[in-house]
Order: structure tokens, then sequence, then C-alpha cells
DNA sequence: TCGTTTTTGAACATTTTTGATTGATTTTTG
DNA sequence: CAAAAATCAATCAAAAATGTTCAAAAACGA
């Protein structure tokens, strides 16, 4: 096994796992400890990962680490079947809002070799995009630590200098009551700009966003479509009553 | 079997598999070690793959790898020395801009502690800065895939927003009469616009760049002062009687 | 056809990688 | 707290891969 297929399991062990030990990334290569070893002081010291007695951890960086959200986020094959559905609503010539968020980094591999145009506010979705092929314009603005989404006025102030054909939005809180919700309100102007600027929008949720509410309001349920998975009927009626929702079985 | 075609195995191969054998492309070509050894060190040398002990890999990263970039990047020790010195100009209160590239990335680890803004149009720029606990904007606009920088109209706007106490602005071609050129049109206004947005405009230029000239002009020599590592001091005669040179000594 | 140039494959010395071993260091256990 | 267990860094020899050289084969031009 050649030395760069090694570490990229070793780094890909590293993504599903938070800390991997030695002996298991000896097992997942066939090779040795001591070459385990040296890959990990070279991944180390290429900032990659960090050493720890018995194995490796991810290094658990601000903003950089897409795998970090990603891998704490949950229902991911949910999340996967909703991206799916989502992406495939997406026409060749679209001009797409994919909002900040691990659900649509999810419809990003789903999009590859369409001929479109996306617009986004997260930083997380820049690489994959790119490495799709996809034609990617980011939005300005002041990088936010934590989600590493693209907020603030100069974010607002770009946003508005576009116009979307479709755009989709990860979400907190669906409220048939009080509308979809998201914890941060800087976020949330975004999500509600955008959806202005949009002809279509939908919201793209898991199953244990519906009947939450968060701190945040985006918009009412009416503003947009909602695509979730599969659920117990009654729960989606009075959703239903007020926008259309389409359900994805996982 | 003819030379092209055997190469053209050879990175059909690699489309696939992103890591070869030397033994794998010898079964699929027939050829023997030593002639396989030799189109890879051609290949690598046209930069169409780069080779690993054992065999090759693809050189991935569109856009993910800064490392690739800056291993690739010539001068890095010199680069360095030219990084800290810029940052050392850097006071707190200051908005600054950083031009994409690796000259200005390398001077992010020495912007640590201060209390500035920075504001910049390289995406590669973004995670050392937030790994640094810089205050970080990001310019909006279209992603250029070869270099990961924000450039066009969008880009041109969106800096329009910022005034910069200073910037910092890598440059390919350093030219008594004929100014700072860059090969890319695109990048070249961006560099242009934030000179014209500084109060105080640096070029950071290793010595391979002087005396060169590339493709799209950014502007005259006296439009901003230069950075440059130690160099026999008659090639600079004719630059300082432009603008203020700073040497360095790496 | 003949002489020249280019390409190829094999041989060999050199370099790099690898896995085992050792003693030191750290962590866990009693 | 001390012994036991596990892990680590350093070292070394074997194995694998590499670059170089050289002669044979192939391609080329006249």
């Amino acid at each position: 096994m050649l030395t760069p297929e090694r570490q990229q399991i070793i780094l890909e062990l590293l993504k599903t796992k938070n800390v991997v030990t030695v002996h298991e990334m000896c097992e997942a290569t066939d090779a040795s400890v001591s070459t385990i070893r040296r890959d990990l002081a070279q991944l180390e010291s290429e900032e990659k990962l960090r050493r720890v007695h018995g194995g490796a951890s991810r290094l658990h960086s601000k903003i950089t680490e897409p795998t970090v959200m990603e891998k704490s986020a949950k229902n991911i094959s949910e999340k996967k079947a909703i991206a799916s559905y989502a992406a495939s609503l997406v026409e060749n010539g679209d001009c797409v809002y994919l909002d900040a968020g691990t659900s649509t980094m999810q419809m990003v591999p789903f999009l590859r070799g369409k001929d479109i145009v996306v617009v986004t506010n997260g930083f997380h979705l820049i690489d994959p995009l790119i490495k799709n092929e996809i034609e990617t314009y980011i939005l300005g603005g002041k990088m936010k630590v934590k989600t590493g989404a693209v907020v603030g006025a100069k974010a607002l102030d770009s946003i508005e200098t576009y116009r979307f054909d479709k755009s989709f939005i990860g979400i907190n809180g669906i409220h048939e009551k009080y509308g979809y919700t998201t914890p941060d309100p800087e976020e949330a102007i975004m999500k509600r700009k955008a959806i202005g600027l949009s002809q279509k929008s939908y919201i793209l949720a898991d199953h244990s966003k519906l009947k939450e509410v968060t701190f945040s309001k985006v918009a009412e349920i009416s503003e947009a479509s909602i695509i979730t998975s599969y659920h117990e009927k009654d729960e989606l009626k009075q959703l239903k009553s007020l926008t259309t929702v389409e359900v994805v079985r996982k």
C-alpha cells in the first residue's frame, strides 16, 4: 500500500471517529505500528491531526473542519435522502442559493454535472462545490467562526446583488404557528433575505426539527416549501394546510 | 505501444484511482518499470500528476489543498522572512487587506494576537486567519478554482465597501518601467482596487520577481512600497528612486 | 540499405520505506 | 504509591523502490 493511500485511510478514520487508536489504524491499513507512527508524526507536522497517547485525534479546529460539524450532526442518512431529493429539483440553468449548514452541504455531491450557478454563504460548502465542478459564488462579509457562515451587514448587502431561481435553507425549528426558526439572529436574517430573493424556497429539515421552536424567526411557514423525511402522518397535517410538504423516505 | 498512448493510460488510471502503483501501471501498459518511471518523471514535470514512493497520485486539490500549493511554492524561507517583516508593520486597530496568495498567507501566523480586522479575497487565507483568532471578512464574488481567489465584478463591488489602513499584495513581476504586473487580469484588477482603497500599500515579492514583467498591470511602482529580500544592491537602485524598498535578510 | 537517433528493458548501486527490537516513558491497575 | 501494562522514540537490517548507466531494439531519414 502506498503512503498517501495509507494516510488517506487514517484521515478518513478520523473523520468518523474523532479519536482512533494506533491499533485500529494498523488493522485498517495492514501496516505495522512503526509505520503508523511515522505516518502520524508526519500528519501531525502537517497539522492534519493531533497525536495523543495511544493514537490520534482530530484537531478540533474552529472552522476548518466541516467534518466535526458533519459528524456531530445527527441523522446523516436522513439528511442525505432529503438532500438527494432537494438536489433533484435543481435544473440546468438554475441560479441556486445554498444556505450554510450540513443539510445543504449534503446536497452538493448530488448537484455534480448540473449546469448551474451556486451562491452560498457557507464557507464549508466552497470546497465540495469546487470539487464537484460547480460554478460557485461566495457572499462577502464577516466570517462567523462557530458555523463557518458569512453573516452581518456586509453579507446582507452582498446577497442583495443576486436573484435566485431556487434557494435551499437549513433550519432548526418548524412550527405551524411560529414559523421557521433558527438559534442565531444573524443567520436568521440571511436565511430570510435569501427566501425573499428566490422564486422558490425550500426548507430542508429532518424529523427532529418538526414542532420545534428556537430563538430567531426566519419566515412564515407559507413562504417556503418543506422537504422532510418520513413521519407519522398526523404531525404533518397542519403544515400541509399551510405549504407544500415533500416527504422523503430514507 | 506509443508513448502518448501509454501516458494516457496512466492518466486514465489516476482518474479512477487517486493513487496507482508502478506495478499496476506496468500491467496496464505492458511496459517495463523503467519505461513507466520515465513516463512518470515526464508527467510530473508537466504537472499532470505527483510522484510518490511506489507510484503516483493525482494532484487532487483543485482548491482544497493549500499544502500542495504551499509546498510547490518556491522560496518559502524567503517568503517567510518577508512575511514576518510585513506583519510587523501591522498595528493594533488596523484594518488590513490581504491579497490572495502564498506570500500573504505566510503573514498570517505573525499576525496572531494583534487586535485587527482583516479583509481578504483569498479562500485559503480564511482558515489560518480564523485559527489565529483574527476577525476576518471575506469578499463576495466568484470563486476562482485555480488560485482560490475571489474575483470578478461582484468582488470589485464588494471590496468597494471597505477602506483599509494597509494592504499587502503579492505580485509576480516588478519592473521600474512597466510597474507591478501579474498574469491574471481579473486578479490584477482586484489588486489595483485594493491599493486604491488603502492608505498605504505594500508589495510582497521574493527576489525572483524583480525585473520580471507579466501580462496584467496592477499599478505603477510609486503607488506602493516594496518588501523584498536581500539582493545585489545595484538591482534595487532604480526602484529605490521610485518608491520605498524594504530589504529583508532571510 | 545503411548510419543515426530515439526508445526500451535489464543490471546495479543508491535511496527510501518498512517492520522488528530495544530500552525509556507514560498510563493504568492493584 | 508501586508494579504491571501499554505506548513511545530510536535504531537497525531487510525489503522495496529509485535513478543511472548501458546495450539491444525500434524508428527514422537519407
